[in-house]
RNA sequence: GUCCUCGUAGUUUAACGGAUAGAACACCAGCCUUCUAAGCUGGAUACGAAGGUUCGACUCCUUCCGGGGACACCA
């Protein structure tokens, strides 16, 4: 932003008058707004300069502003108690930021944070049951990031891992062979899927043998038995299918696609190298593990005695078959925070290994989704499945839609789908990242006060003002500007340094927080001035375009789409 | 047992170590002949406990209490 470099240049100015050196940067870093606007539109904090002043900041405060108003031009410096407050005329602060953004458009709010390409991992499900709650809130984090970072200078590459082998593939295999008969998917073809995982768990508790007959099932599967391959294929491919339906609703693509079944044998050359490097060891049965006791972590085993490969063996291939492939700079996973322990080893044991891009790993780690009665157990059916809800919601903004139109069944869906999805995005990315989220069924979906609908409502109203004015361009001409106006410029020209946060901490929070100020600042703004027809209907104007184009850069950044009319 | 995390109004939550801890839901009272009332205005209520570091602590450190998670040759 220009004023806060005028006003650090002016600071720094002043301070070499003391005989004080500092960085530019520095004091423009500190620079922020106070926390009544009537105290000014910049505040500098004097605290940091006590020591060099040998003063208290109170005086500080004081002394710079005589000496600055000594030279430089300013609006109005105000000295309060240790904050040195700049005030900027107002009518140019407003001319220039609406000015920015009217110009940048879909740029406005994107920044420099260069890491170079990077690899987001993301939602990664098992091909045993349908996506649940856990997913969405996966996918919107891992979606949102990787805007994040594209809007931060950063070559994004979106990638999944699906977890299609093992025990618990089988549960599901079995139960089908058992009772399945050979049925063909009479629903969502991961849900049919599912629907045998469950079968499986009720079953067993019947009949305990069935635990054996799935580990059987596995051998069977990993000797190539022709019959047995033949069904994993068959539901596997049932599972990846449903969940392409949903990720295409929810409105997420991937560049790669890895399948945990053709990696999960391939880590051994990397546990053999190290084992020659004698960063491994091999135990007295011809098991390979590595000590990490001195790490603080424990012992972990990475290939069995019999020489099969373990979860973690694949891991370590999969790490450097996707940095040899795409050359990465970074390297994200998003997974939940049950697996904080797994990545932690996992990242250790390839830096041990020595090699450059286990530097470059970052486990993003999200806190689980409970619900009010406690943790969701897919065995148990006790799970809220994405589809099931994404429908819910989408049924209740429906009937939200039918009360004030008649629209065309086509698009009452399309407009009905789009505010479901803002709802449960935003709610996904509201809190932030590492918190465990309860999913209170009947808060959850609300469409009142701080929600996605909300958010949308706001943008909605904004377009109706434009609409109203027959989009007549209006030149911007600023006679005055009140606290409504700008309340509302503030916040717009925030958003750069917003984006900027939440880039560096791979954290949409910080821009769900935002977007929801924005849009409540914009109502205050919409009730309290009328646009058409007065006196400052061109500034006005200008600035609900520029409120909508800050809004609809910074919802795209959470993955919501706007829609025109609500 | 060890480690990691989180404890802020009745509930869901916000606050680079800095000014009066900010919202939303629910509750109460108002506002639709004026650009969409999924809205706006007003009202009561909160930092788990105790120490410490600091000019200054919701934020950092220690201990305790409470919730969640992990410490698999499961994934």
């Amino acid at each position: 932003m220009q004023f806060k470099k005028e006003i650090a240049e002016a600071i720094k100015e002043t301070l070499k008058q003391f005989k004080v050196k500092t960085d530019k940067t520095k004091i423009e870093a500190e620079l922020k707004p106070p926390p009544a606007p009537a105290l000014g539109d910049f505040a500098f904090p004097c605290f940091s300069l006590a020591k060099s002043f040998k003063k208290n900041p109170t005086d500080i405060a004081k002394l710079l502003r005589d000496a600055i108003r000594k030279t430089k031009n300013f609006d109005k410096i105000d000295a309060s108690g240790p904050y040195l407050n700049f005030f900027i005329e107002k009518t140019r602060l407003a001319a220039e930021t609406i000015k920015q953004v009217l110009k940048e458009k879909q740029k406005y709010g994107r920044g420099q944070n260069k890491i170079g390409r990077v690899m987001i991992e993301f939602p990664s499900p098992n091909t045993n049951k349908p996506l649940h709650l856990g997913h969405l809130r996966n996918m919107a984090i891992g979606e949102s990031v990787a805007r994040l970072l594209e809007a931060t200078d950063n070559k994004v590459i979106r990638a999944n891992l699906n977890n299609d082998r093992g025990v618990h593939i089988c549960k599901s295999m079995l139960a089908y062979q058992k009772f399945g008969r050979n049925k063909k998917p009479d629903k969502k073809t991961d849900h049919f899927v599912g629907d045998y995982y469950v079968r499986f768990a009720k079953e067993l508790e019947k009949n305990s043998k069935l635990q054996d007959e799935t580990q059987a099932l596995l051998v069977k599967w990993e000797n190539g038995d022709k019959k047995t391959i033949a069904l994993w294929k068959k539901m596997t491919a049932w599972a990846i299918d449903g969940f392409k339906e949903t990720y295409k609703t929810f409105g997420i693509k991937h560049d790669i696609t890895y399948f945990e079944s053709s990696l999960y044998d391939k880590g051994r050359n990397i546990v053999n190298d190290g084992l020659k490097k004698g960063v491994f060891q091999k135990r007295a049965d011809g098991a390979i593990l590595i000590d990490l006791t001195k790490d603080g972590l424990d012992e972990k085993i990475l290939l069995r005695a019999d020489g099969t490969a373990v979860y973690i063996t694949q891991d370590l291939y999969l790490a450097k078959l996707k940095n040899d492939k795409f050359n990465l700079d970074g390297s994200i996973y998003v997974v939940g925070s049950e697996q904080e322990y797994h990545f932690k080893v996992l990242f250790l044991i390839l830096r041990k290994l020595g090699f450059k891009f286990a530097k470059n790993l970052k486990h993003l780690s999200y806190g689980m989704v409970m619900l009010p009665e406690g943790r969701m157990k897919s065995r148990e059916g006790t799970v809220v499945d994405a589809d099931d809800l994404i429908e819910e919601v989408r049924q209740l903004a429906e009937k939200e839609l039918t009360k004030r139109y008649h629209l065309p069944t086509k698009e009452l869906k399309s407009r009905g789908l789009k505010i479901a999805l803002a709802a449960i995005k935003y709610h996904f990315l509201r809190p932030d990242v590492g918190k465990t989220i309860t999913f209170n069924p009947k808060e959850s979906i609300s469409f009142d006060g701080n929600t996605g609908p909300y958010i949308l409502y706001a943008y909605a109203r904004a377009g109706s003002i434009i609409k109203k004015s027959n989009r007549r361009i209006a030149v911007l001409k600023i006679f005055s500007v009140n606290q409504e106006e700008r309340n509302l410029i503030n916040k717009i020209s925030e958003l750069p340094q917003t984006v900027l946060a939440g880039a560096r901490e791979y954290n949409s929070a910080p821009i769900a927080n935002y977007v929801f100020d924005l849009a409540q600042i914009f109502n205050a703004f919409y009730h309290q001035c009328p646009v058409i027809g007065s006196d400052n209907e061109s500034l006005r104007l200008n600035l609900t375009n520029a409120f909508r184009q800050t809004l609809k850069n910074a919802l795209y950044l959470l993955g919501i789409e706007t829609i025109e009319e609500m």
